[in-house]
Order: structure tokens, then sequence, then C-alpha cells
DNA sequence: GCAAATATATACCGATTGGTATATATTTGC
DNA sequence: GCAAATATATACCAATCGGTATATATTTGC
């Protein structure tokens, strides 16, 4: 790796917690060369501006959460404890190396939707792209005889990601951990439910 | 009502949409000029500093969703019609005079979390109203006998509450209004079976 | 309808914003 | 280990930020 790709790496973890707890707008160049020790030239040697910059950082907090996820499914073999991985993380996610800040899906979803279409079209793609593991994995646990014929795999998987983002919306914004703890158990009903 | 008073609201009825679209940090004095067609002395006449017309804007944006929800419930007796008021309005607002930008609650929580604490107080407020409001009708709907006994009323209010705000997020990501669709119809299954 | 009070507009402030041209270090390939 | 290529730092830019002092309109109470 040559000394600039690696200086781009660098830029990218130091910035990406700073972006996903400040934002797109509340980030300046300024919280860039302090959190990097970089100076602007550096900065802008490797990147072409700060819009570069946050569709990569946004990247990297994005696959920071799904390696967790990853990770927490491998350990198991049915379908329903691969999904209830989602309640048990999200319940608990101090526990794992969660990006600072929250979900990036949602932060950046609400700040960038009006604002920022870049930056929309790749949460709106972390979403489908979630929505149709959920999906999937429901079905395949439908066609195992895992789970009951009658479910709507996609409403599920919609209702999954809306409880689980509306959870930590929640939580975030009133301090209260139980009451994250309190929906993600209505995840998890819902999950057992399927069988 | 006095001249100032005057002007006093129509800054806030025009900056309201601004705030909930771009956000308190991405509304400039210059954006609410060209709103208002006022100056910024005239602005200044009025509020003390652009944090004071956000937290008006706020509430402004939240009387107006608190309204609609007061009036659709206002049409029904039964409790289970009038909680099933929050899976109508939210699946169909479109239809109704809500906010430009979406749900006020959630654009900012977002936003605020991390870095407006005043404003976060605000929507933390806001949210646990909500949930109060919820809680104490379904405690009603089991003292009435019209649902069953082993609900938990707070578990379900911010089961509620998470959906719904989460619905709201992914239709605004996606563009698809059945993706919100699907999640109110999940919204109204759970009040249903209260019952 | 006139004067005092108040509301609005103008013109400015320093600080900060994102961005760039250029000079200086530092890698890199040979 | 030297030269060419590349990476980083310095110093600057115009534009915009939130905010204010002051001048000018416009209400208001009498």
């Amino acid at each position: 790796m040559s000394k600039a790709a690696r200086t781009r790496e660098f830029i990218i973890e130091k910035t990406a917690p700073i972006f996903n707890i400040k934002g797109y707008a509340g980030t300046s160049l300024n919280d860039m060369t302090n959190a990097t020790g970089l100076t602007k030239g550096s900065i802008y040697g490797n990147f072409t501006n700060k819009d570069e910059v946050a569709l990569a950082a946004f990247e990297y907090n994005l696959n920071c959460v799904d390696e967790i996820i990853r990770q927490e499914m491998a350990k198991h073999s049915s379908i329903q404890e691969k999904l209830l991985v989602y309640a048990n993380v999200y319940e608990n996610f101090l526990k794992f190396p969660f990006p600072n800040g929250g979900c990036p899906i949602l932060n950046t979803a609400i700040e960038a939707d009006d604002t920022h279409p870049a930056l929309k079209e790749k949460a709106s793609n972390a979403i489908h792209d979630w929505k149709n593991k959920i999906t999937s994995l429901i079905q395949k646990g439908i066609d195992n005889k895992e789970f009951k014929s009658d479910i709507d795999p996609e409403q599920t998987a919609l209702t999954m990601i809306a409880m689980i983002e509306g959870g930590i919306m929640i939580t975030k914004l009133t301090g209260k951990l139980n009451y994250r703890k309190a929906v993600m158990q209505s995840v998890e009903k819902i999950i057992r439910d399927l069988s």
C-alpha cells in the first residue's frame, strides 16, 4: 500500500466518527485537520473535496456495522438465531465496536434526505441491502419449514428495520437505555413468532 | 396582537418548514431572510438569536402534528379506533397538513442529539409526551376490558413510536411509499392484537 | 395628528467556511 | 544515492457565517 493510500485510510478512520456525530454539514475542514493532525493541503491531496471524504467515511462506518452483524451471525446456524442477532446487537451495541454517534444509516438518512443526493443514495442503498438480506433469510426459513408459511418476508423485514432504527433514535434522544431494550424485545418477539 | 407579535408569528410560520427540511445547522440567516422577505435587523428585533427562532419553529411544527392527531382522534370513541389514528395518519400523511420535511421530532432528534442541547431537550420531551399519551390510552383500554390484561402498555407505546418513526425514515430515504405502508400495517396489527 | 415608542432596514464586524496555488518535504523507482 | 514523482505544509482567497450598532420607517397612545 502506497503512502498516499495509507494516508487516505488514516483520514477516513479519523474523520468517520466525527461525520457520524456532527453530521456532514456540521463537520468542518477544521474538525478534519484537528482529528487527523494533518493540514488542509494534505487532506486535499488525497481527496478532491469534503464530499468525497464524507462518502468514504459513511462507507467506513457502514462496513463497521456490517462486520459486527456478519461475525455474530456466523456463530449461529438456524435462521431464527441468525435473525435474533439483530435484536441482540442493537439492544447491547455498547458491547460491540459500534461506530460512535450511533447508526450511520439513520444519521445520514435524516440529514441527507433533503440536502445531499449522493449521501442519500448511499444510505438508501444500505437500507435496501439490509431489507433484502433479512427478506431472503426469512424466505429461506419459510422454505426450510423453520418458519410459518403465511408470513410476508418483506413486510416483516421492513418492520424490523423500522423498529430497530426507531428504537435507536428514541434512546439516543431520551437517554433511556431501557426504552431501546423494550423495543428490541418487541423485535425479538416478532422473530420468535415467525416459527 | 401587536405588530411585533404578528411579525414574530410570521417569521416562525415562514421559517418552520425550512428548519424542518434543512435542519438547524443547515438553515442560515440568509435562508430566513429569503423565506420571510424581511431583513436580519427585523428578525433580530423579534428574536435574540437564531436559536430562539429554531426552538419556536420546532414547537410550531410539533404543534401542527399534534393538532392533526387530536382532530382525527376526536372523530372516534373507542380506544382502539383512537390508537388506529396513528397508523392511518402516518400511512397517509400527505393527505394531512403535515409539516414539510417530515416528522419534526425525528428530524430534530438526529441532528440535535449530539450538538444542540436545548433542541434535544424539546424533542426528548415530545417523545415522552407521546409515549405517555399512548401508554395511558392503552391502560385505559385495559381498565375498560376493551384490551387484554397481559399487555405492557409502555413497551407497546415505545414499539409503536419506534415503528412509526423508523417507517417514516425508510420511506423518506428510499422514496418507496409502500415501504411506509407496510410498516404502518404492522402498527395496525399491533393495535388490533391488543383486543 | 403629533411625539414617543417601537419596528425595520442598512451597513458593517470579526470569525469561519470550503477551497486552491505554490512552496517545501518526503517517497519512490532506478 | 540521486532525480523524478509524489505527498504534505504554508499562505492565501472570496464567500458566507451569525451577530450588532445605528439610522430610518412605521406604529402606537394620547
